[in-house]
RNA sequence: GCUGUUAUAGCUCAGCGGUAGAGCACUUCCUUGGUAAGGAAGAGGUCCCCGGUUCAAGUCCGGGUAACAGCUCCA
């Protein structure tokens, strides 16, 4: 007998080789149904799988994260025995189960899998799975794996068999298909009962840009059918959250073939929108003593020479301006960083003026690779909210507590509630990929780990992710599709400061090196932007939003009165309105003014005009009652306050 | 940059070898209305660009360009 001990605690004793699955049956039949896998000691397995000693067990359903990730495993497994029938000799790489499914990459020799074949892989795994197949798992000795694979031929299993320890391998077979795999799966195909497979994009080999480009394969599945149709529906909702597509409705940006790929045009109501998000940040900045600067479009190419960065990014950048004078060029700026350290520079610094707190909303350009862009959120020219602060050593981790402080401000102020921060730190087995002494690293990299942990922030750690001039903390948002997108970033830099030799007269007055700290809240205006569209699906909050109020007269005849409210709006109370004056009926104008998401709708007929008031009618919640004009400009102007007065 | 997909009216899309279509938006007229689509008429297209096949090409083929999904990259 063994004694297996539950999550709360509890514990039962069982014959030795019980499996999580009986484990599940003897609690009860449905949970036995409804178990897709489990974690002994820790460890997540296979419910099928037997256990052989004492043990901490748990169960894990669909709702679970190690559920979902065994089904959909499985269903990946599936997929490779359907495209094994279908395309005989395709070989295979990696098919792992995903946030949100599953994949397969493979190399189909000389076939061509398109999406249109799709359809055909979806039911060869319909039919695959009907079967109920058993997922058998082995242990096998790397001898004997390599024998197996290279007899059929599988150079890509090899490569990664070679890397793995005798003693480690494992198999699972379902059907006629065996598969490398250390699992865990389901303990057989049964429960697949609905299947989408969603795209097919190529994928380098081990992620590799320099190896064969695979074929890969995506898909989710389900228990249930009715789940299948919730998934569609859901991304259908969630396409109509995109902010390319909102962008283009609400008239805030656009992009011309013309003016160039990569490079957003600003329309007015989105350039108010922005205007007003930069007036917002200035507005914080101030208040923690950074001071606003400009510098220029472009720069001699001898000041990113000096930075550094023409070494790196010079030949994947856009290429330099060349002037009437021989051997003079200049670059379109790909950050502000060198040109803030040309004005720290300007004169001698002493300790009493740190820190030194540069900010720019600096337009940037980037020749970002053409498949990288994506709307607003990877262009070529962009606006980084930046600033630079200039501070001694000592100084470091308040600056970068200060930092933290107004990044938050922000995401609340937005009601940017998930976002996920992660620290970046160098490769330690790569550092002549890093510029910089080991002691200013060392010290960096504690600075920031230490500044999380005073605020409590849970900061994912990714080392290898550092830029090459120093260590970073990001602040990521998922957008509408679930895909990641860094937002705020706060970097330490001790190289740009020796590179431009800048310096401070310290209290024993000899000359110091100045630590600058990058630091971007927004990140870029393009990108907030977009990721503020999809999380609103482009509700603005009442201070952001490009139009508040949209006044409506019932009738032609009562257009003037609408106008002399809106100015009177404008001109008293600083609300911003527009008049629907066309020649349509009320409830036409409610509904299309509804749908452009504007706050406020205020109705406005004989009754109105004759006593000087409006008829309020909130967005998505309808009639408010009527208002005196001025009582109305009041109410949004103190709305309005409370909302920025909170920050 | 790489793999795959797409490109028809301002927008969303149908048409897929034989004279370019729908809904919405737009213009004009009728209507002057009270809380989520009033009626009628009209205008609007280099079917992304360049080549090829064909008696005939939005439609088939090749090459560009741009967008979309993913990979790689991201100072």
């Amino acid at each position: 007998m063994i004694k297996i001990t539950f999550p709360d605690g509890s514990e039962r004793e069982y014959e030795a080789g019980v499996s999580g699955l009986d484990i599940a049956k003897s609690i009860s039949s449905r949970l036995a149904k409804e178990v897709l896998a489990c974690s002994v000691n820790d460890e997540v397995w296979d419910i099928a799988r037997p256990i052989d000693c004492d043990a901490s067990i748990k169960l894990y359903k669909w709702e679970d994260a190690e559920g979902k990730h065994a089904f959909w495993h499985t269903s990946a497994h599936l997929l490779a025995e359907a495209l094994q029938e279908l395309y005989p000799g395709v070989q295979f790489g990696i098919g792992p189960a995903i946030e949100q499914g599953f994949y397969y990459d493979i190399d189909p020799g000389d076939a061509v899998i398109k999406e249109g074949d799709l359809a055909k892989i979806e039911k060869k795994m319909l039919e695959l799975a009907s079967m109920k197949s058993e997922l058998k798992r082995e242990n096998i000795s790397k001898e004997d794996a390599l024998k197996l694979f290279g007899e059929r031929g599988e150079t890509y299993k090899c490569e990664l068999i070679e890397e793995l320890e005798d003693g480690q391998i494992t198999t699972y077979t379902q059907g006629n298909f065996t598969d490398l795999c250390k699992g865990p799966h389901l303990p057989s195909t049964s429960p697949i009962k609905a299947i989408k497979l969603t795209s097919v994009a190529g994928a380098y080999w081990r992620g590799q840009e320099d190896r064969k480009m695979l074929t890969r394969i995506y898909g989710v599945s389900f228990p249930k059918k009715k789940m299948l149709d919730e998934y569609v529906v859901l991304m259908e909702e969630a396409k109509k959250r995109d902010h390319r597509k909102i962008g283009k409705e609400l008239e805030l940006f656009a992009f011309s073939e013309r003016v160039g790929k990569g490079l957003p045009l600003w329309l007015p109501k989105g350039t108010a929108l922005r205007l007003r998000l930069e007036d917002f940040l200035k507005r914080i900045q101030k208040r923690f003593g950074y001071d606003q600067v400009m510098s220029p479009h472009i720069g001699n190419k001898e000041l990113y020479v000096t930075s550094g960065h023409y070494a790196k990014y010079g030949k994947d950048s856009f290429q330099p301006i060349h002037t009437p004078e021989e051997n003079e060029e200049y670059l379109l700026k790909p950050m502000n960083c060198p040109h803030h350290c040309e004005m720290y520079a300007i004169k001698p610094r002493s300790y009493k003026d740190l820190p030194i707190r540069m900010a720019e909303f600096g337009t940037v350009y980037r020749y970002e690779q053409s498949g990288e862009l994506h709307g607003l959120t990877r262009v070529r020219s962009f606006t980084q909210d930046d600033a630079h602060i200039f501070c001694t050593p000592d100084q470091v981790k308040d600056e970068f507590l200060a930092v933290m402080d107004i990044i938050f401000i922000i995401f609340n102020a937005l009601d940017f509630a998930n976002f996920e921060a992660q620290i970046s730190l160098r490769d330690p087995n790569n550092r002549e990929k890093y510029i910089g002494s080991d002691e200013n690293w060392e010290k960096a990299e504690r600075a920031i780990v230490e500044a999380c942990k005073e605020k409590g922030l849970n900061a994912r750690v990714e080392t290898g992710e550092a830029a090459f001039y120093g260590p970073k903390l990001d602040f990521m948002v998922k957008d509408a599709l679930g895909r990641r997108w860094q937002l705020g970033t706060i970097q330490v830099d001790y190289n740009l400061p020796e590179r431009f030799n800048l310096e401070y007269t310290g209290t024993d007055n000899e000359k110091h090196r100045p630590v600058m700290i990058h630091r971007a809240p927004f990140g870029s205006m393009e990108r907030f932007i977009a990721v503020l569209i999809e999380h609103t699906m482009g509700k603005f909050p009442l201070w952001l939003t490009p139009d508040q109020v949209a006044i409506l007269p019932i009738s032609e005849k009562y257009n003037d009165y609408a106008h002399e409210v809106a100015r009177e709006l404008d001109a008293v109370y600083e609300v911003r309105a527009i008049v629907d004056d066309r020649n349509e009926k009320i409830g036409r104008k409610i509904r299309d003014n509804e749908m452009k998401h504007i706050p406020y709708m205020l109705i406005v007929g004989e009754k109105e005009a004759e006593n000087g008031e409006v008829a309020v009618r909130k967005q998505g919640e309808g009639d408010q009652g009527v208002l005196k004009v001025a009582a109305f400009g009041e109410k949004v102007a103190e709305e309005v306050r409370s909302m920025i007065n909170k920050w």
